[in-house]
RNA sequence: GGUGCGGUAGCUCAGUCGGUAGAGCAAAGGACUGAAAAUCCUUGUGUCGGCGGUUCGAUCCCGCCCCACACCA
């Protein structure tokens, strides 16, 4: 038995389809431990098929946390994860030495490591009123709000990317200050050790896998369950790989064939693997291996 | 067999009144602080079907051939 001086929290990452999954597990039953899944849509009860989650086995053998944990009606972010993974991560010490984490959203695996900036909540309000109005009048109305209300954003921040300039707008409309008077980007301090295990695969072998999983999506009716998850479509859950297509391939009514949605399910599918890459390779703190590594050998 | 329309980037196609070519998508690379499986940025890609002719110069004009599609026989 592996056992650790300091409490430590590992953990995995990599793209989506490498293998993360059966890897954390055996890593926990190894660490006789449990999984904190670092996932920004496995956490949703109504999804299943097309988000890869966990088999009801394998969450048999190894507790997860932030599966199956909300609704696709609630509002999940970065910052709650960060909060609640912290909770978790105490409750797991206080029977073991060690938690696994496991997931692809990078942004909240860095929100539990480092911790986001604090920022007032958001008036909801504002929120809505920001994106009806962006919906009414487009990106140039955005800009010039940006630019009229937060100047200095204006001249720094992204202006062709609504949803950072819709952020920006809010923050100033609820708060009366720009948002980067609050972003010093300081890590925060983590009561824990952290080791990062990046798992990959040469870029074709995981297209090969990508393109393999989506075929047994398909067979295993994830169809039936978008076409169950279509009156939900508007909440950002199912802004989601794997069920956007598929409406899109409801609305089109035979003019796109099932087989082009297909595809572009494997298509996009790639990209956000490779977006999930270029993420992780950013932290030279991350040792990288192949899914096939018992993990255990590289503690 | 005849007529018509095509053959240009990995794909779909635009274009050059003759001066060796571009869009979208794909791909590759990058960014990322409360939507992150989201959102956004950057960058190529070429025997312009083949062989001849005209021309200083042909992807473009002309001839022949090959291939695809449509119609007629």
């Amino acid at each position: 038995m592996i056992s650790f001086d300091t409490p430590t929290v590992i953990i995995v990452v990599g793209p989506t389809a490498v293998g993360k999954t059966a890897a954390a597990i055996r890593l926990a039953q190894k660490l006789d431990t449990q999984i904190i899944s670092a996932d920004s849509r496995q956490c949703y009860r109504e999804l299943d098929i097309g988000v890869a989650k966990p088999t009801p086995q394998e969450l048999e053998a190894v507790p997860h946390y932030f599966i199956n944990s909300h609704s696709i009606t609630e509002e999940v972010n970065a910052a709650m994860f960060e909060e609640l993974a912290l909770q978790w991560t105490a409750e797991i010490f206080q029977r073991s030495s060690v938690a696994v984490m496991v997931g692809g959203t990078g942004l909240y695996i860095r929100a539990f490591t480092s911790g986001l900036d604090a920022i007032p909540p958001v008036d909801q309000t504002i929120r809505a009123h920001i994106r009806d109005h962006y919906e009414e009048h487009g990106l140039a109305w955005l800009q010039s709000e940006v630019q009229k209300y937060d100047p200095e954003y204006y001249s720094k921040g992204e202006m062709l990317n609504p949803q950072r300039l819709m952020r920006a707008l809010e923050v100033r409309m609820s708060t009366g200050q720009s948002i980067l008077s609050f972003q010093n980007r300081e890590p925060r301090e983590r009561p824990f050790q952290i080791r990062i295990i990046g798992l990959n695969l040469p870029r074709e072998q995981l297209n090969q896998r990508i393109h393999a999983r989506v075929d047994e999506m398909m067979k295993a009716g994830l169809l039936a369950e978008a076409e169950r998850l279509l009156p939900y479509r508007h909440h950002n859950a199912l802004q989601t790989v794997g069920y956007k297509e598929l409406f899109h391939y409801f609305d089109e009514g035979g003019k796109e064939t099932l087989e082009q949605a297909v595809t572009a399910i494997k298509t996009n599918t790639r990209q956000y693997a490779k977006r999930q890459l270029t993420w992780f390779h950013r932290d030279l703190s991350i040792r990288w291996t192949d899914p096939g590594t018992p993990l255990e050998t590289l503690l």
